[in-house]
DNA sequence: TTGTTTTACTTGAAGCTTCAAGTAAAACAA
DNA sequence: TTGTTTTACTTGAAGCTTCAAGTAAAACAA
């Protein structure tokens, strides 16, 4: 077996910081949301994407890749936001395998009066902490993980 | 209401990149130490922490200020781990209260085997996108954020 | 056409995480 | 001392995520 390259100083501390970003950030926003309106940090996502597609609408796949989860995680929750009115499930007219989310009026409402508070905790958690070049760094440092990741990953779409 | 600041396009794709990464990667590690030893990249990290300390143990609080988890997380992780022979809580000398998790051999080997493929994929998965500028941008931003997000985090005392 | 494979989901169970409530010892306060 | 507060956990239940297995329609292959 070859001797595997073990991480140097940098790297230790970019893979530790990213580490505890990750339990630590979702964490905050989740505590944040469950206050303002019970639900978690992927709940708020799934209405953000839907929100902002055109037609308030989203095959589950497309929902899916949007949210980076998976089929059975996202129908799940949409079950769980459809139970509290949230989103519709509809047909999709051309695909009988295809099922669309619709965001509903009420769901609309919701994320319109989550957004701001959401969006105050993001600045406050994370950005407020960095420099514009700072943001301009992480952005395409963060962009080539995903590609690492993901290649052809729908945030790397909208370049 | 004051009208909430919006993010701006470097802001939101730092945002989208990190929410990304964030179920990306954690995932991606998950299935390789799933596939390779049946464990979870949190109670891979469990066992890492305890590997480096001194004596290969460390208090219940301390063991999770460095793996970022809640007391009640680590508490079930542990005795799961202790279950599998890999740990073992001990009480402490000093005071009572406090509960000491024992990296146990078979938990030292456990980790000594897995490293050097967790480590592979760590480096497939992040560390080959990026230059070493990258990384050492990553590492001070990273920092910034974790010391927004805890300001006495343990991975900023190592500085 | 007919059979086979692929796509787009859904479902239930198992395992994991969070939350609320509890215990017991240490520290502090008067 | 004695009572109160804080610290350091642990526990069980509820909710969430993953995993394995399934369904049904579309696409392809011969």
């Amino acid at each position: 077996m070859t001797e595997p390259r073990w991480l140097n100083a940098d790297e230790r501390r970019a893979w530790l910081a990213l580490l505890s970003i990750n339990t630590l950030l979702p964490a905050a926003l989740d505590t944040q949301l469950q206050a303002a309106g019970k639900l978690s940090l992927f709940d708020y996502n799934v209405l953000a994407m839907l929100s902002e597609a055109e037609g308030r609408f989203l095959p589950m796949s497309e929902l899916a890749a949007r949210t980076s989860a998976s089929l059975s995680r996202l129908s799940h929750v949409v079950t769980k936001l459809q139970r509290r009115g949230w989103v519709e499930r509809e047909a999709h007219p051309g695909d009988a395998r295809v099922t669309v989310a619709h965001l509903t009026e009420s769901g609309m409402d919701t994320i319109v009066s989550l957004a701001p508070g959401h969006v105050d905790a993001v600045r406050a958690l994370m950005l407020d902490a960095m420099t514009d070049d700072d943001v301009a760094d992480l952005a395409r440092i963060g962009e080539k993980i995903v590609a690492r990741l993901d290649d052809d990953h729908w945030i790397l779409r909208e370049r």
